[in-house]
DNA sequence: TATAATACATCGATGTTCGATGCATAGGAG
DNA sequence: CTCCTATGCATCGAACATCGATGTATTATA
């Protein structure tokens, strides 16, 4: 028996396939969570269980914010001034309803305007494979 | 002296700043890496030198992966059967040329539909801020 | 009396990218 | 002749973003 395949062979890494929407919606999510709690916050103040159910909404599924992200995120919002916070108690439940602030907003411009810019290459990018094979864009959104 | 500042106090975190347009192109760039070393390589089969200057240019600096991003993943794409090596010397000079196999050109295709089911969120969300504030988009890319 | 929905919060694990660093050659500036 | 820049490959630790699991609690529903 090989000495190699007995010790340490943690797990072989299944190799990430790259051909599955699944992983590259994965990937997109990666930096769009912070920018749809923004965006979502910039219609109207809402509290965190409902920015999720929110943002699911807006994207259609392709982006949607775990809790795990969407609290600490609010969190950092807070301590960095771009939203305020008021506690209210709804039906015996406890609610944090986020506001943003002008900061907050202007932050929530200044991402749009970074993401219309990637936005543009990204078209130039579908036009390229347009060119070759025409008549696609299925619209299956994320699956 | 309060104890607490005595000790273990490594570095305050600067708290990010969300309205800078660098902070939204770092975060841009991290989920957009992989997808423009498949978008040059879809054009032309190239080394990774090349790579970096190529979706340098074809991004207009929006987003430019460096070296430390670009080796290791044309040597996990290589491992996943998404890209073909040869080898040559030009003037003294190692080059490794990639090129994608059709497997690869399937995962560019998958990830330009993913791309494309976000960019139309990403519209409506601009579509919002300019129905307030119409008259904006001043195509500064990155800057 | 479970179960689901609402609502908050934390923490370790995973994945992506950067920046620094290293090696090596060619060519031009000083 | 030496320094610096451009080319060209490669690695590694750090920083950061997000997930998924887990935990607490209340209310409504089956």
């Amino acid at each position: 028996m090989p000495r190699s395949s007995m010790h340490l062979k943690p797990v072989p890494r299944p190799a990430t396939d790259y051909t599955s929407p699944t992983y590259w919606n994965g990937l997109i999510k990666m930096s769009l969570s912070k920018f749809f709690i923004l965006n979502a916050l910039y219609q109207q103040p809402m509290h965190g269980y409902e920015i999720a159910r929110t943002v699911e909404e807006m994207t259609r599924g392709c982006c949607s914010p775990g809790e795990g992200t969407i609290y600490p995120v609010l969190k950092d919002f807070e301590a960095g001034g771009y939203v305020t916070v008021m506690s209210e108690m709804v039906q015996g439940r406890e609610r944090k309803v986020y506001a943003l602030t002008e900061l907050g907003r202007q932050a929530f411009r200044v991402a749009v305007s970074s993401w219309m810019d990637v936005t543009r290459c990204l078209k130039e990018s579908e036009a390229m494979l347009d060119a070759e094979a025409p008549s696609e864009t299925p619209d299956t959104c994320c699956r």
